[in-house]
This record gives structure tokens, sequence and C-alpha cells, in this order.
DNA sequence: TAGATTGTTAATCGATTAACAATC
DNA sequence: TAGATTGTTAATCGATTAACAATC
């Protein structure tokens, strides 16, 4: 842990994988496992583990390994996946509908209150038990009902407008899928998915790997 | 660098942020930028954009800066998009079609060459110019065809057996939107895209915050 | 030339790993 | 008790930042 008792953004990145072998372990009826076990799921060390989980607490036993189903339980604590979470889909495209149709984020809690796009062939369109709203009644919706979470999937040039408009509201967290910076005050969480510095990313050891091979 | 000459992959992820950005001051009509000028863009301090980019060769010129589109094109090479990729596309879903449709892609040079299903309610249809194919056509495709990156788009439970289908076909890079980790040899590159981890961080930053309010 | 800004080395900082005492 | 495994400190490693000489 840091000096100033802040955990790293590293610690904070990896619960979630703690968080999801946790939960595979438990659907195969595992209670127990060290981290030497989790070190051989998740690929990090045991040491690594070890001192990850301790910046929150002894969740372990000495000798004993811990427990699948506690340590679980305080890790979604951690992260706040024990509450849960209204949200807001601007953008009713392919990502926003895939968002929308992920059962996966419902069952931890995120519900899907709405989706906003401008598109007047998308408006009025279901996707699952929800009507895609105008985007123009959007800041009307947001003053109206308490939202946690946006999550923003508009093409980039529209964004940073959308943004403005839902802090405005009192929206402090934005889930970003456009390609693009967007800029919030600091009392606003904003997570960015970047679909193309991943693909690029990739093209890169894609390239090392078969250079490799040529040598 | 490393003292084994890998360039690290901290480096590698901050590429794709300078190339977009200087693809943006290009468009702007921008055509040189200082260290400090970039820093102010992207967020990274001058002195790592300096050590970052002299990796791979002293691209600027002391007392001037770096010329914005000639950098951009070495920072292309450097990652490989100056070249083009032949892309499948496995799973066709809302994730699949949303790859297929971003046009961004296809002027980075990515070519999706077909689209593959498993839902009899999806195959025949028409993303773009492509029909969906029958997911049991798949291996029978990647036999007559040079494909450079598999998008996995398919549910976690299927994404290790398509996995293995693709690599054992020669695939050697693959794109993965399935929240699991797959397992390839060391010829495949592989690169994934948390969805689940980046919003399960998302919330507890924006906890965070809200806790601070709270004091 | 003077001013600006890189390229590059050295210093610092923080994150990861190793080691082992504590203890179940 | 003996064996196992955590919690935690110390050592190491690597990444970031600072500083400045080189030079355009």
């Amino acid at each position: 842990m840091a000096k100033n008792g802040k955990i790293s953004d590293a610690v904070i990145r990896r619960l979630p994988k703690y968080y999801r072998y946790l939960g595979d372990l438990l659907k195969n009826g595992i209670n127990r496992i060290s981290s030497n076990e989790l070190s051989r799921l998740t690929g990090f060390t045991a040491s690594q583990i070890r001192q990850d989980l301790n910046n929150f607490g002894g969740f372990g036993q000495q000798g004993y390994g811990y427990d699948a189903k506690k340590l679980r339980e305080e890790i979604s604590k951690i992260l706040g996946l024990d509450h849960k979470y209204k949200v807001v889909i601007v953008g009713a495209g392919n990502i926003g509908q895939a968002v929308a149709n992920y059962a996966g984020f419902y069952e931890e809690g995120f519900e899907i209150m709405a989706l906003f796009d401008k598109n007047p062939k998308l408006v009025g369109l279901r996707i699952r038990d929800l009507e895609i709203m105008d985007i123009d009644d959007l800041k009307e919706y947001l003053t109206h009902h308490k939202i946690d979470l946006v999550v923003l999937c508009t093409p980039k040039e529209a964004s940073q407008g959308i943004a403005d408009i839902v802090t405005s509201c009192g929206v402090q967290a934005i889930w970003n899928f456009a390609p693009t910076d967007i800029k919030v005050t600091d009392n606003v969480a904003i997570e960015n998915v970047r679909m193309n510095e991943s693909l690029y990313t990739l093209v890169y050891y894609y390239n090392e790997k078969s250079n490799n091979f040529n040598n």
C-alpha cells in the first residue's frame, strides 16, 4: 500500500479477476483455496495475491488458506458489487445493445433503467423490456431519476457533450466506449473501454511473434 | 528499455494513444509537436513520452520537437498498422456486429473477411456486405483462407473450444471479448477486452469518490 | 547566436517478489 | 505436535521522473 493509504490502481484492477475465479471455484463446489492455488489459476504470484488481499484485511487463515465464499464476499464489498446500480445507456447501437443484453451485468446488480439514441430509426424499438428513448429527453429523464452510471456508446464526436449533460445532472460514473478522452470534474469516476488501443496492442504482439519466427 | 532489449508492455500500450492524438493534430493541420504539448494532450509526462519514443529511435529534433506526420508514421510502423490484416469474427451477436460495423477498423487496415455464428437465426443474415456463416464451416474456411486475426465474440463457454480450432488452423492472433481466460501456445498473441473487469473497477472508484464526499 | 527542446543518464519512486516468523 | 500457509517485512526489480548536456 502506498504511504498515503490509497490502494494502487494495479491492485484494484486485479480484484475482479480474483472475484471471477472465486466464483468459478464455488460453482465447482470448492470452498477452500490457497494463495498458491489462486496463483496457478490467475497467473499472479502467490506473494502478490497475499499482498493484494492484505491491503484490505486478513481474510485468510494460517495453515489453511482462504475460504472461497467469504473471500469472494469480501472482494464483492470492496468493489461495491454488494450494491445495486441504476444504469442508463446512451447510444443504442451494437455496443449499447450488447451491454443492455448482457445478462451478467444484471446478475451483479446493474439495472439498465433506460436507453437513449439520436437515430429516429432506433427510437421506439424495444431492447429486452425497454423502449429506446429519444436523446432529446435524456436531460429531462435524468433530472427525475437518480442514476448511478451512464454507459457512453455514442460516436466519439458526441461523447463529450453527452458527458457534460449527464454529469451536470448529477451522474458520477461514466463507462465510456468511445475512442476518445472525456474531461470530467474530479468527483466523477470515468472508465474507458479502449477497443482500438487493445486491437493495436494485439497487432504489435502478433507481429513481434511472427518476427521471432523468422529469426 | 529493459536489459533484455524487450520493450515493456506499459510502453506499447501508450503508443496507440500517441498515435490517436497525432492523427487528431494532423486533422487540425498541426504538423509540429513538442513532448510538452503531447504531455498536455495525453496526460503522460513529457519525460515519459521522450523516453517511450526513444526506445524505438530518435524521432525528434532538438530545439524543434517532433514532426507529427513523420512521428505518426513511425508509430504506425512500430505497431504494424502499415500492414493489412485479414480478420474473421466468430460470434455474430451484438459485439461481433459492433466490430464488423466499426468503420475505424477498416480504415486502419483490418479487413473483415467473414463472420460465423452458431445461431441458425443469425446464419445467412447480412452484416455490411458479409453473410453470416455457420460455425460448423469455420474450420473448413480457415484451412482455405490465410487469416491473421480472429475476434472471439462467443459466450464464454464456447471460447476455449473456438480458440483451439482457430489456432490449430494457424491463426496467430486472437482478440477475445469473452470474460474468461483462454489458453494458447506461445506463438499465438492474445488480447482480452475485459468489459466486466472494467465495469467493476469503475464501480470501485465511483464508491470511493462518493465515500469521500460523505467524509 | 540565443532559445528551445530533444536524447539520455541518473535519481527516485513504487510495485513486485522473496523470505520467514507467526499461527492455525 | 508437525505441516501448511498466511501476514508482513525486507530486498529486488522495473518504471517513472528529473536533470541537463547535446544540438538544432
